[in-house]
RNA sequence: GCGGGUGUGGUGGAAUUGGUAGACGCGCCGGAUUCAAAAUCCGGUUCCGAGAGGAGUGCGAGUUCGAGUCUCGCCACCCGCACCA
């Protein structure tokens, strides 16, 4: 076998180079050609691509390098998700300006992803901290505002009362502020709202439409819109002649009422129990939970009693009104009447406060509601009227009374709350908002957009540099000309992700973030991003926001679709061991090798390592490895055929050493294969197939053609793994491949040559660089980034003979070959013949025969 | 807590969607080559059993001629939860 003679670095430079040369991932809009856009999403800067993204844009270029084979005109852009929180943490812990940190990191992500090899257009790249980028949006916001899409109102912050900054959920840990540690606070702010919530129907219908996309996304949308219908209804106060509103999704448990519940953030909460004794107290420590449902959910469910009463006409007793810290004031009214037999936070709530518990649904199982809530289907009982009916005809009852004495209404409720967009940094897009004393909150004038970021700021107080910027803040009023202020909140930055692949569409335009011919070419409604790629952590938020922002697009005349990706593939995640030193530090896998008896040490002081369980990779462990490690050392072929290998990319891949190992492998034994091994016997290239081949050719070509055949399937059904081991498995069989008789005769030559030539093919879009070479090795003076996806030859896939099982009673005890249409008889006949089929059914007579044609045959015998 | 998902040899995974479980790879074992090692090549490799045979897809039930695949109930791990991106 062949010396290694391929070298890696300097051949997958060279490559790269042709490529850019020919410019061969530019593309325009051209009529006479099916376009197809592969998205894969845009990266954060954050100064290094991790492996996570190796393999997004592995898998996006597969199907990008894929469908130009196939003569589509692909679009397949790159760009930046250039703002937010880590660029002013880096301004804060080392003094560099967001700016410049942020552009340094594209340039340096930039260089290692092009070392990638990825079949990206280039000319297209956009970076949304630019204003040729950011500009759009403000336009856009502005029209969201005449079209009552955008508005203003009040909400909750988590405050870090000692830096008097807004903290990011992330940047509450264990309910305090991650720098000061002091307890967070929730204080309320105006803030800027998107009203998703009138699109929450549309969005859920539109959801029916995406079929390319994975059910799980769908259904996490769906469960996260959260359509539900319902009553809402007033409670009387007792003693006043005030009401409570109160929304439920179970009228039909009315009578199992034991209290009203009310959010602390509720304007009766303050009304009826402020000035209590111990109230004060209470709201501070529903204050002190942080802002995140998650934490509202763990957090001990607590209630204050206000001391009223309520009732309700249908009712006919009271119940205690309290306020309670799980009650959110975003959904429904802020108030809910408890349910504890039948719900189980209301259960923990009532045996907390010595509430009784009445069961109003049995199902006669004998259920017993005062050890755990009861949640399941059954009839109506102690409910007066209601009893003996189902569920949804109480429900339906219950809601007709109410509408009859006018005490409430069958309604839908969302559990979608609107989008806050308001964000208190420095590193996002302005607001294109002026405050006029008189005039209150003034659109910034078009001919004024954009309101440009300004680049002096200095981070030396804690807090957003945007409000003490001595100039850029203090402006005259667009309508009377008085001393105003700028609005110094930014765009959360989803903002900029929820449209930036419109904006790929047409990069450079000054004047709209599209034309319409250009979306008209690339984003038709219908067949908008023909595949989107990404992790799915963006399942419900990113991609939800850019479903809406999508629909707001159109609504103000953008654009003609409202399905911004048709098709949709969400990646796992990348794992990796873990490692820590005797002292428990977690060590980096570049810090560890193994020593002579195969046990992990430490690599400068030879002492003992644990190793711990393969998690996510993550800074914080250390158990990442560095991509540009990866690639300096193995190449990108090699890291690209490793990512594609063995794990399917829906699920996480384990990073090995083994593994990447492995595919550097097999890169140099197909190489010294083709080029030391058999090379030399080939014909030239474009030598005519000979008049009659042989069997043994034939079989040859016969798996060359199914292997094709296959890898078509997998790679459009993101099937990387398996499609990887296909041509494996072709590798093996051309290995395997030797001449009948002593010399190779013309057809077996022929057909090594074709084969070799459809194994370069198939697995140039895996392997770019090593096809490409090999492609020109074998002769040819054109590029394959230019060849065609070989064409299957139907015929070669009929096969003659079929091998299936042959079970008796169900167990496999023989096999037999047929015709794949052999008759039932014939398949009897074969499968009877069987020694061991006679000795499995020990002289027991035939009952029962079946035959799948080319499947199975079953005997069942007793 | 709520919502979504995953579970198959020593190991990553495959199984034409109800039809011969373990393709392909990693690792391991044996052989060739080598002064030796690395690299490379060839062969073997689910488990128990000498063998005939038996068992086997997280655990427990069920449907079926036939279940990794379908149904129900558990267990374990992972992702998201609206200001990380």
């Amino acid at each position: 076998m062949s010396n290694e003679r391929y070298n890696i670095r300097e051949t997958e430079e060279k490559w790269r180079t042709a490529w850019a040369k020919r410019n061969a991932f530019a593309v325009s809009e051209d009529p006479a050609k099916k376009k197809y856009y592969v998205l894969e999403m845009f990266p954060y800067p954050s100064g290094r691509i991790h492996v996570g993204h190796v393999r997004n844009y592995t898998l996006g270029d597969v199907v990008a390098r894929y469908r130009k084979a196939q003569g589509f005109n692909v679009l397949h852009p790159m760009g930046w998700d250039a703002f937010g929180l880590p660029a002013e943490n880096a301004a804060m812990e080392r003094g560099l300006h967001p700016g410049k940190w942020t552009r340094e990191n594209i340039a340096a992500m930039r260089e290692q992803l092009k070392s990638m090899g990825l079949s990206i257009d280039w000319s297209r790249e956009v970076a949304t901290c630019e204003p040729d980028y950011y500009r759009h949006e403000q336009k856009m916001f502005l029209d969201f505002l005449k079209n009552g899409i955008a508005y203003r109102k009040e909400s909750v912050v988590n405050w870090d009362p000692v830096d008097n900054t807004v903290l990011a959920n992330e940047q509450v840990v264990d309910g305090k502020g991650w720098r000061t540690g002091a307890p967070v606070e929730r204080r309320k702010l105006n803030q800027w709202f998107l009203k998703i919530t009138d699109y929450a129907d549309d969005l859920l219908e539109g959801l029916k439409t995406l079929d390319r996309w994975p059910e799980k996304v769908r259904i996490m949308q769906e469960k996260w819109i959260g359509k539900s219908q319902g009553l809402q209804f007033k409670w009387n106060l007792v003693g006043t002649d005030q009401q409570i509103e109160v929304f439920t999704t179970r009228p039909d448990t009315l009578f199992g009422a034991a209290f009203i519940g009310l959010s602390p953030d509720h304007p009766l909460a303050t009304q009826l129990a402020g000035g209590k004794p111990g109230f004060d107290d209470f709201i501070r420590e529903c204050q002190q939970v942080g802002t995140s449902e998650e934490a509202i959910e763990k957090a001990e469910k607590l209630g204050f009693d206000t001391g009223y009463m309520a009732t309700h006409p249908l009712l006919g007793h009271e119940i205690p009104v309290y306020i309670a810290n799980f009650i959110l004031m975003d959904y429904g009214t802020g108030a809910i009447f408890g349910v504890p037999a039948h719900d189980q936070r209301d259960f923990d709530f009532a045996k907390k406060y010595h509430l009784p518990i009445r069961q109003v649904i049995s199902d006669d199982s004998g259920h017993d509601c005062t050890a755990e809530a009861y949640t399941g289907p059954g009839k109506l009982v102690n409910s007066h009227y209601l009893d003996g009916m189902d569920i949804e005809a109480a429900k339906a009852e219950i809601i007709k009374r109410c509408e009859e004495n006018g005490t409430g209404f069958g309604t839908t409720q969302y559990r979608l709350r609107d989008w806050g967009i308001s964000r208190q940094r420095y590193w996002g897009c302005p607001i294109p908002i002026i405050y006029c004393e008189d005039c209150g909150a003034v659109p910034v004038p078009e001919k004024d957009l954009p309101v440009t970021l300004p680049e002096d700021v200095s981070f030396d107080k804690p807090g957003n540099p945007l409000v003490h910027h001595p100039t850029w803040k203090n402006c005259s009023c667009p309508t009377c000309g008085k001393p105003a202020t700028r609005e110094t909140d930014t765009f959360d930055t989803f903002f900029e992700s929820s449209w930036y692949q419109f904006r790929y569409c047409d990069p450079h335009n000054e004047t709209l973030p599209l034309a319409k011919d250009k979306a008209a070419y690339w984003m038709p409604k219908g067949h908008t991003v023909e595949q989107y790629i990404g992790g799915v952590e963006h399942a419900v938020l990113h991609l939800l926001y850019a479903r809406f922002f999508t629909r707001a697009m159109k609504t103000c005349g953008y654009v003609d679709c409202d399905e911004p990706f048709m098709g949709l593939f969400t990646q796992g995640m990348v794992t990796h061991e873990t490692y820590q030193d005797t002292a428990g530090k977690w060590l980096f896998p570049s810090e560890i090798a193994k020593d002579d008896s195969g046990k992990f040490v430490k690599i400068d002081d030879g002492s003992a390592v644990k190793v711990g369980a393969t998690i996510k990779m993550s800074k914080s462990k250390r158990n990442v490895v560095d991509p540009e490690d990866i690639l300096g050392t193995y190449g990108a072929d090699a890291a690209r055929l490793f990512i594609l290998s063995d794990s399917p990319p829906e699920r996480d891949l384990e990073w090995t050493e083994a593994g990447i190992g492995g595919a550097y492998n097999y890169i140099r034994q197909i190489y010294g294969f083709i080029i030391y091994d058999v090379k030399d016997f080939l014909p030239p290239v474009g030598t005519e197939k000979p008049e009659a081949l042989s069997r043994h050719a034939t079989d040859l070509l016969k798996q060359a053609h199914k292997m094709i055949h296959g890898m078509s399937q997998d790679i459009e059904a993101f099937h990387m793994n398996k499609a990887v081991a296909r041509f494996r498995t072709f590798s093996n069989d051309l290995k395997g491949f030797k001449p009948e008789a002593q010399e190779w005769d013309d057809g077996e030559r022929w057909a090594l040559r074709e084969s070799i030539e459809i194994l370069i093919r198939v697995f140039n879009p895996m392997m770019p660089h090593l096809a490409e070479e090999l492609w020109q090795m074998l002769g040819h003076k054109t590029l394959l980034v230019d060849e065609r996806w070989p064409e299957v030859d139907h015929t070669l896939l009929i096969e003659d003979t079929v091998t299936i099982g042959v079970q008796v009673n169900g167990k496999v005890r023989a096999s037999i070959t047929l015709a794949p249409t052999a008759s039932e008889e014939e398949a009897r006949t074969a499968a009877l013949a069987q020694d061991n089929v006679q000795k499995a059914m020990d002289g027991k007579s035939l009952r029962k025969f079946i035959y799948v044609p080319g499947k199975i045959v079953n005997v069942v015998a007793g």
